[in-house]
DNA sequence: GATATATGACTGACCAGTCAGATATATATC
DNA sequence: GATATATATCTGACTGGTCAGTCATATATC
């Protein structure tokens, strides 16, 4: 094998082991998962892996690191750029969309899900420094909106829930169901009648 | 230990081993938990567990027809026993709001997710016989509602989607996040919200 | 004492993590 | 630009421990 002797090959490096390692967690688990498969799936060995990583459970971290805190910075932006309650609705169902789709985020979540477990320190950073934040943003989103008088919102928190709750569910679905299967949704759908639903339900002009 | 010698004390056999087995899967995950364990947790030996159950993925199997299937027909009884929609939302409202409590339910599906990529076989027909047909239940009723004139819904498939997603989402959160954990939800505020909204967006008659 | 049931030591396979040696590449020297 | 040297990087055989599944033996119950 080349070896990676710059910072940034080392970099790659990281970037491949980290890929390999969500797709074999994903595949078999993570207790399944062999360290030799996800060497081997960087076309690395063993050993080489361990120069990168301390350990199982330092790829699983690392995982969550990549993967999940860039996807906040999207949904801020997302936040940050919307002017009206619709604009919000609407760039948030095609991103949920996408993020669905390239489906990076939702393997991790399962593994998560299997795993919450096993590593109740990292799950709880992860809700706190992922999900509680984007929670928040929509939460605010709803509570400016409010302020703005375009909708009635009681509890912006709850609504909140409820406003990703479809996004987890077909995250979910696809990840358990959807895998070379015939249970395919039309996600685009899905989330426009989301969406339609809540319009219908919190906008004071009809 | 006492002999089963009974058919009764046979499948209260099986029952104390399905629930170890449950506790154990949803606390190391499945590839993790031992089967030393699990017999253990029961009070009984490894080899005891294996004259009810021929390997760990019968158990696995064992447990998603003890445990999902009568919910099944729990939500049948509830889409039987309602008339109008609005009974129907306030039913499954309390319906969930139990189901996600008592917690069998939410343990086994995140057993499920973690596992469904080893299991596909499994999944496919947990698929079929249980989320397929919940699904179907609710996007009858929809259907039922809209023929009644009580309601508009242009897709009852999706909608049902829609309805049932805060449910998924609420019992993977408890399972994962409100684990001895500040990460409690009201759940009751939750669904009562959920099915205000939905109320607000379909029916007719405001 | 006959029989169904329960036990747990044992086996064979598997795998995370280690480390001594192998090799690619940079740099120095001619 | 050829050759030698240094070293950072890579490798995979090995170790120690774990565990699913087996089965000869033990024992409860009739």
């Amino acid at each position: 094998m080349k070896r990676a002797r710059t910072q940034e090959a080392k970099d790659a490096r990281v970037q491949l082991l980290l890929d390999a390692a969500l797709d074999e967690f994903v595949e078999r688990g993570f207790s399944a998962a062999r360290m030799d498969d996800i060497a081997a799936r960087a076309n690395l060995s063993k050993g080489t892996l361990y120069i990168y990583f301390d350990s199982k459970e330092a790829l699983f971290n690392g995982l969550i690191d990549a993967v999940a805190l860039p996807k906040l910075d999207q949904i801020r932006q997302l936040a940050a750029s919307s002017s009206s309650f619709d604009a919000v609705l609407t760039g948030f169902s095609t991103f949920a969309q996408a993020a669905i789709q390239e489906s990076k985020l939702p393997r991790l979540l399962k593994v998560l899900i299997g795993e919450s477990n096993n590593f109740p320190d990292t799950v709880r950073r992860y809700r706190r420094d992922v999900v509680d934040r984007v929670l928040a943003v929509f939460a605010n989103l709803l509570r400016d909106a409010a302020a703005r008088g375009e909708i009635n919102v009681a509890d912006p928190e709850l609504t909140a829930r409820l406003v990703v709750s479809p996004v987890i569910f077909s995250a979910i679905w696809q990840i358990v169901f959807a895998q070379s299967d015939e249970a395919e949704v039309d996600l685009d759908a899905l989330f426009n009648l989301h969406t339609q639903i809540l319009k219908k339900a919190l906008m004071k002009s009809e």
